[in-house]
DNA sequence: TTCTTTCCCTTCGCATACGAACCATTATCC
DNA sequence: GGATAATGGTTCGTATGCGAAGGGAAAGAA
C-alpha cells in the first residue's frame, strides 16, 4: 500500500507558503523566550535602522498594511517595546521610537535574526544562497535599487 | 536627500515572507470572483486528488494544523463546496468529499492555479524555475521522495 | 472487562494579514 | 475663506495559522 507522495506537484505558490511557514515557525520558536513575535522583531529592526518613523513610513519600509501595523504597535507599546509620540507639527502622525526595554537587548535580538538566517541557508552553497535571495526579491516585485 | 533603500538587507526570512505574501495576494485576487479563498482552493485540490480523506489525512497532505483546517472545513461546508460524512466504522472520523458546486467548476479552478504558477515564474528561465522549486522544497524540510 | 492511552476533531486564545469604512487633520483648489 | 481632496490612524469584518486544552471514541494493556 503506497501512500500518495506528491501532494501538489509543481505548485510553487504552495511550496513558497510552506517554506515561509517553516522559516517563520522556526524563528518564532527562537524568539519565544524573549517575549517578542516575528513581526514585533521586524518592527524593532525597522526602528533601530531609523527611529522616529511614522507608522505609514514603517509600513512602507516593511511592506505591511497599516491596519496590520496598528494592532502590532498597540501591543508593542503595551509591552514596553516602543514609544508612540504624537508629532506636534502634524497631529495626524504618530512617531515611533524603541523603548528602553528594546535597547537593553538590541544586540542580542539582532544577532538572533542573523543566526536564524544562517541556519536557514546552511544547506545551500554560497551561489545558491545568492540566487535564492535574488529570486525571492524578484518574486516580491519590490525594487531595492 | 536619499531615502534608505535597503530595509532588511540579506534577511531571507523577510524576503521569503514578502514573496509568499505577493504570490498569495495575487492568487487571492484571481480567486475572488469565484468565491473561494486560497486555502479553500487548496483543500479542493486535495480532495480532487483523493476524495474521502479524513481531516487528519488532509492536514498531513497539505501540511496544515488541524485547528486551522477545522474552521476552513466548516466554512466550506456552509458555502456548499464540500460534504462532511461521519465514518460509520469510526465515529471519530469525518470523511470529506467535494460537493457538486465544486465539481461544476473543477477544471476551471484547477486551471487557475496552473496559470497563476506560470505567471509567477514567467520571468525566470527554466533552469531557475527548477532550482527555485528545489530550494523551496529543501527549505520546508518536507520529504517528497 | 475496566483502565489507560491514543487518536480525531473542536474550541479557545492570540497574532498576523488585509480590504473597507471611518474620523481627524492637513493640503489644495477655486 | 470655504469646499474638496488627500493623508495618517483606528476600527471592523473575515480568514488564516498554530499552541493548548478538552470531549468523545477506539485501541491496547492489565
Amino acid at each position: 500500500m503506497v501512500k500518495p507522495k506528491k501532494p501538489l506537484p509543481d505548485c510553487t505558490i504552495f511550496w513558497l507558503a510552506k517554506a515561509y511557514q517553516k522559516a517563520h515557525g522556526d524563528f518564532k520558536e527562537i524568539l519565544k523566550p524573549y517575549g517578542v513575535t516575528n513581526l514585533q522583531h521586524l518592527v524593532l529592526e525597522g526602528l533601530w535602522y531609523e527611529g522616529g518613523q511614522t507608522a505609514a513610513e514603517l509600513g512602507k519600509m516593511l511592506v505591511l498594511d497599516k491596519a496590520t501595523l496598528s494592532g502590532v504597535l498597540d501591543r508593542m507599546q503595551d509591552a514596553g517595546w516602543i514609544e508612540k509620540r504624537r508629532d506636534p507639527d502634524d497631529r495626524r502622525v504618530v512617531r515611533l521610537f524603541p523603548a528602553p526595554r528594546a535597547e537593553a537587548c538590541k544586540d542580542e535580538l539582532i544577532a538572533l535574526r542573523r543566526d536564524a538566517n544562517n541556519a536557514l541557508l546552511s544547506d545551500f552553497s554560497l551561489e545558491e544562497q545568492v540566487l535564492l535571495k535574488r529570486m525571492l526579491k524578484d518574486l516580491t516585485g519590490i525594487k531595492t535599487d
